[in-house]
DNA sequence: TATTATTCAGACAAACTTGTCCGTTTATAT
DNA sequence: ATATAAACGGACAAGTTTGTCTGAATAATA
């Protein structure tokens, strides 16, 4: 039962409207919570399904499913299996790993090593006027991303502290 | 002496790319450098060119006009005068603005105030469980664009410390 | 074996960001 | 006055991200 165009797209604004950003794209917001989900509902006997991933983390399906297969890409993160009783699943291991190793993923670690001016050459030698100040800030974000484990994230979940879907 | 496409398009990539995301928008790298190299070269009386500016922090020129344009809406960042010897420039009193207040007016301060994981509904009493953890580190980050006064950026330039282009 | 339920793979479409161009307006300089 | 040199404003083009759809492959079940 597909989801038939339940969301139309919005309306096209001005030229100049620059919309803010947030720290990471959509995809990747899509993939921490699709993982956390995961983590909390799956082991290696029990999977769970795309549309209830998608249902669950409130994400559109079938953007979903493209989260998904890169994510399972080297069977490190998340397992995939097909055919009838198919699903996801993550193992014991590949639930402690850090929330960063999803960024590596989805390719967004980069983030942290990119100049916040966007200077090509900016480095310690040659910093552009927010390097030093910035670096410190980027650390802690690094350590962040690096010390949470996905299971720890799933765990708060589970405990009902903290939540991971948009619905009320 | 208008710059004829020497910068042709690159190729196309995948589409499951997901390519990484810098912490600002391009608009909004390219408007921090801008404001530096106004500080710094200009004041109520000696203005700087389009042309100038572009070529100074090694942005695309028609674009940079753009967000020029944005920037002097209010006139309360950069101001622009028309005609043959116009150009923009900036007050003292612009200068000892934070560069929090060019992410304002680029509409990208927004960034501070979103879930990191994406959700609309993420809040003190209903988080996400990155929420508590980011907290402290998107106060730093609020703190270093509040502190930091676009004429402290332009200083370090000045005296050689730090850079504003990527060029060699 | 046929049906069903799942992921997979690719094409496509919509929206947004980035970048380019051109004609107009404005003010100075000749 | 006229030419010149600058910003302004709008249209447009290129590229990326987000989202949708359809058919194929896969594997269990009836």
């Amino acid at each position: 039962m597909k989801q038939k165009n339940l969301r139309p797209f919005g309306q096209q604004r001005e030229y100049t409207t620059f919309d803010t950003e947030p720290m990471f794209s959509k995809a990747t917001e899509y993939a921490i919570r699709a993982v956390i989900f995961i983590a909390q509902k799956s082991n290696s006997e029990t999977k769970v399904s795309l549309q209830e991933i998608a249902a669950a983390i409130d994400s559109p399906e079938f953007f979903t499913a493209k989260i998904l297969q890169k994510l399972s890409g080297k069977n490190v993160l998340i397992t995939s299996s097909r055919g009838r009783t198919g699903g996801f699943f993550m193992t014991d291991a590949a639930k402690k790993r850090p929330v960063m190793s999803v960024l590596e993923v989805m390719g967004e670690d980069e983030l942290f090593n990119k100049c916040v001016l966007g200077l090509d050459k900016c480095s310690e030698l040659k910093p552009c006027p927010m390097h030093h100040q910035y670096k410190t800030v980027k650390k802690n974000l690094i350590a962040l991303f690096e010390r949470k484990t996905i299971a720890q994230l799933a765990a708060e979940v589970n405990a009902g502290n903290s939540f991971i879907s948009s619905e009320s």
